[in-house]
DNA sequence: ACCTGTCAAGTCTGG
DNA sequence: CCAGACTTGACAGGT
């Protein structure tokens, strides 16, 4: 089978080529006071080498044989900030945008968002989930300046737990109804660290029709003390089926054992490897992104590492046959 | 050139 | 019930 490899946002090999510019609303705000336009000035500046670099980014994907990229949540800056009311970056923006879209197809290179954690569809408050459909919406309408179609995915969490995990898991089948359909075709669902395993995800998952990412580092933090990956993965990679898509793997590797939720700056290929070596079994076609603060620098390492163990295959700088 | 505190956003925890 | 932690890259303001 096919294991192809990917990192998050930015480089750590090409240099002053940050996707994730920012400017604070503090920020913003000062230089408004002295001159409005100027301060609109700046946050356009930040977004358009946002959307540059993340070209430069895109084309060293392409250079290097990666086909897997996460862009950056942060590429517009302030984008639905309620201070700035009536900027339609999406129009303002359409060429470069378009100009990633046409790469990212051209190349065919796997892409997602992952909007941050102030995302909340489970959210039992009425003005954090409008803001978070809101959020969700921002991510779409970039995904749709591009011209990607629904396989460009929005990889989300369920949100939280709102001291009744099950009643919160309602209310994500409940505020579920309400996400505009061109919006819930984009959404995957992680299992995260702390609170909704990856059992529980995977219940949600076929409950709604959504494909499920599965993150091994998230699954080792937190899960079921009956739960084992082998039992979650048939379930999981049938959530891709319809997609079109091979199933998609976050891996990462603890921090330390004092610090063990936090990312390591390199993933340990030997807990990758024993992944692989019980997902060979269904001979699938698997997709792995690498969160690791060392990002593409690590990506690379850890498919030279694995290229090293029994059984795998090397077959470019960025996926092994298993 | 380098260091420190701060940053739009929500939720959980520990006191 | 409230302050601080959580997490992250990058800015702002200081030396």
């Amino acid at each position: 089978m096919l294991v192809r490899f990917g990192f998050v946002a930015m480089s750590a090999l090409l240099e002053q080529a940050s996707p994730s510019k920012a400017v604070t609303f503090k920020n913003y705000q000062q230089l408004a006071q002295q001159d409005p336009g100027a301060a609109m000035e700046k946050v356009k500046r930040v977004a358009k080498g946002n959307l540059f670099n993340t070209l430069r980014l895109l084309r060293h994907c392409q250079a290097n044989g990666v086909k897997l990229y996460r862009f950056s949540s942060k590429i517009i800056p302030l984008a639905t900030h309620p201070g700035l009311t009536g900027w339609d970056y999406i129009t303002e923006l359409n060429l470069p945008l378009q100009e990633l879209g046409d790469f990212v197809k051209h190349n065919k290179i796997r892409i997602a968002f992952h909007p941050d954690h102030f995302t909340l569809i489970n959210t039992p408050r009425e003005d954090v989930f409008q803001a978070s459909v809101a959020d969700l919406m921002h991510h779409c309408s970039l995904l749709n300046a591009m011209r990607l179609d629904d396989q460009a995915k929005l990889i989300t969490h369920i949100g939280g737990a709102y001291g009744n995990k099950e009643f919160s898991l309602n209310k994500y089948v409940e505020n579920w109804a309400r996400i505009p359909q061109h919006i819930a075709r984009r959404i995957t669902l992680e299992n995260d660290d702390k609170i909704y395993t990856a059992r529980e995800t995977l219940y949600l998952c076929q409950k709604l029709k959504l494909p499920m990412v599965l993150d091994i580092h998230h699954f080792a933090c937190n899960h079921e003390k009956v739960s084992h990956i082998e039992d979650i993965y048939p379930g999981f990679v049938a959530t891709w089926q319809e997609t079109g898509l091979p199933p998609k793997i976050h891996v990462s590797s603890p921090k330390s054992e004092a610090d063990f939720r936090a990312h390591h700056d390199y993933v340990d290929a030997n807990s990758v490897y024993k992944f692989l070596m019980m997902a060979r079994d269904f001979q699938l076609d698997l997709d792995v992104m690498v969160e690791a603060k060392q990002k593409d620098k690590a990506m690379f390492k850890l498919v030279q590492d694995l290229s090293q163990l029994p059984n795998i295959m090397p077959v470019s700088e960025a996926s092994i046959k298993v």
